[in-house]
DNA sequence: CTGTTAGCGCCTTCAG
DNA sequence: CTGAAGGCGCTAACAG
């Protein structure tokens, strides 16, 4: 990675480093013109091209923003990557991607990685999880970026504080009420449909999915109905299946059984989950939503034109993204609101 | 972003910088064993975090990968961005991001950026265009790649060789057999459909675009078949739904105006498009593939539970990621397959 | 307005 | 095996 260096332009352009630094990065004053005009004539000549390295090192800043993400396929993620991207290109900064499965462990590795290369702020977009094999990642994930924090970075966080985190200042939560908006989706779900609810949630501990569940179940509560029966499975499209598999198996049972079963109506915690779910049930030979209905959250994009409509929560993924890169504002905290959007897919008439 | 150094470190344990240097990071020979546990103590205790950019700096390597797309939310590049994270993190580099839209300005920035942050490889996922509005851009862009690949650097492009490239090293394209595919596409669906067909493409001058039109069309002449109409419009799933809502009023005009009308059979460039189409049709009251049949191309992983089932071509998209990033091979190219995958949204028998 | 002088934090010969 | 010295490329006070 040989480059000309400013020494080498300045030479060639007869003047100093520091003139030729003047001119070709955004000092305060410009130099003469025609200084100026001879030192971007060299530059231009030679191919200069300014090392960022030696810059950030020399100002102590790297224009980096670091985002965290489980996997970058998944559309939920690469919703919100482009929010940060979006906000990195207004700040002129330039995001450094890290994929972790959703392992703490792999998540501190990431932050140190950043942390090394002094990213001036992290997104972490995946969501937190209090199971016990994370308690000790979650512990070391916490002092790494409490560290990050005092030494000047900025943490972003799409939904909870990371665990265990105590560091006063740097740190950032975009709120999304994943609880409150379940509890109005059963609420609307709970006026419509008259059969049993069975939840389709990820593994216990997962926050982002504990939260909807707990949501749902006040939802049905208020709504005058009994609690839906849980299931657990794992946060992604392949568990969704794998639980409408077993589902499915359940409602073809019941039907052989009696005359008359009230209609399942499942909520999968999240989109990708949900259209898992629904693959399931068709496979099986089931429809929907006159064998069962479905209901899934975050509307991703993607998915949008899925068939049939899948009832579900938008959540404005972008927006977060963007909130979650974006420079401090006054609050430690933002806030983001998302809509019940009740589809075909938990449509009450056949 | 302050944080402390190596010389504090190595103040603190009693030893020199260079010992410092030496355990911390992986020198040829670890020195003796009591001073390396001291310093690895001082460097915990004070919390040490590497500077990369100075580490980059002195050695002249920055361990980063930088890698360009349309846009990251776009299921397309978002597998193609898993590929590449993986294979960066095989080799214990990062990713670093940048977002264009497909304008070849974009890209020159992007390039740009890359270069000054001494990117080791940089992987080029767009699909390159002819257009004549970016026949300036796509000059300049070739311009500062080969500047980039005479510094040393390595480029990956997805599909075709950069427009105007000159450098005599460091490029590799994965080649992508985009043609050929699109040619045993239209020869398959010309053995089992009767009807016209209609080819949704993006624009003109799309060099993706335009080898999976040709392709298709050279597969159709193959099978004996008169060449398919093409219809312009935009690369992405608005283009597909415009089109889509266009094809709808023609079918259903011609159905109206004949009893007897042969089924369209519409092809669309790529698998996002093919479902902005579908959705169109449907959303006009067209049935897939009864009123109307229906290919795609990509084979999108979050698509695939798509009803009715999309007929398309699979492409290994993550192992495209993953070879535009890898470290070149003994040749300037890469050869991936894929296989045609025909299912429900063109079957014959309605 | 321009040039000189120090570092930024780390690695790497080269001595000891 | 360890320490001292120089340099990676650039910026930022200071002088002139």
């Amino acid at each position: 990675m040989a480059a000309p260096t400013l020494a080498e332009v300045a030479r060639s352009a007869g003047v100093s480093p520091a003139t030729a630094s003047r001119v070709l990065n955004g000092s305060a004053r410009t130099p003469a013109p025609d200084i100026a005009e001879r030192v971007r004539k060299a530059a231009e000549s030679l191919g200069y091209s300014p090392n960022a390295q030696a810059q950030g090192l020399a100002k102590s800043s790297s224009g980096l923003i670091g985002l965290i993400v489980h996997d970058i396929a998944d559309p939920y993620f690469s919703a919100i990557a482009r929010g940060v991207q979006a906000a990195a290109r207004e700040e002129h900064k330039m995001v450094l991607l890290a994929t972790t499965e959703g392992t703490p462990a792999d998540e501190l590795t990431a932050v140190a990685a950043f942390a090394a290369r002094r990213a001036e702020s992290i997104v972490i977009a995946g969501s937190r999880s209090t199971r016990l094999q994370d308690r000790e990642g979650n512990a070391l994930l916490a002092g790494e970026l409490d560290r990050y924090c005092r030494n000047g970075g900025r943490v972003g966080v799409v939904g909870h504080p990371v665990i265990g985190a105590s560091a006063p200042e740097g740190y950032h939560v975009v709120v999304v009420p994943n609880e409150d908006l379940a509890a109005e989706l059963a609420r609307e779900l709970g006026a419509i449909h008259t059969g049993d609810f069975v939840i389709i949630a990820g593994p216990d501990g997962i926050l982002t999915s504990d939260d909807r569940v707990r949501g749902f179940q006040r939802g049905l509560a208020t709504a005058g109905l009994p609690p839906a029966e849980v299931v657990h499975t794992s946060f992604d499209r392949g568990g969704g299946h794998a639980s409408g598999l077993k589902l499915a198996a359940r409602i073809k049972a019941a039907s052989t059984a009696e005359s008359e079963i009230p209609r399942l109506c499942i909520f999968a915690v999240n989109d990708v989950m949900a259209i898992g779910a629904a693959a399931a049930l068709r496979s099986e030979g089931l429809r929907i939503p006159q064998d069962a209905s479905i209901a899934g959250f975050d509307d991703i994009e993607t998915l949008r034109d899925f068939r049939p409509a899948l009832s579900t929560v938008r959540l404005p993924l972008e927006e977060i993204g963007r909130l979650a890169a974006g420079r401090t504002g006054v609050d430690a905290a933002s806030h983001v609101s998302g809509q019940v959007a009740l589809r075909t897919s938990t449509a009450s008439t056949p």
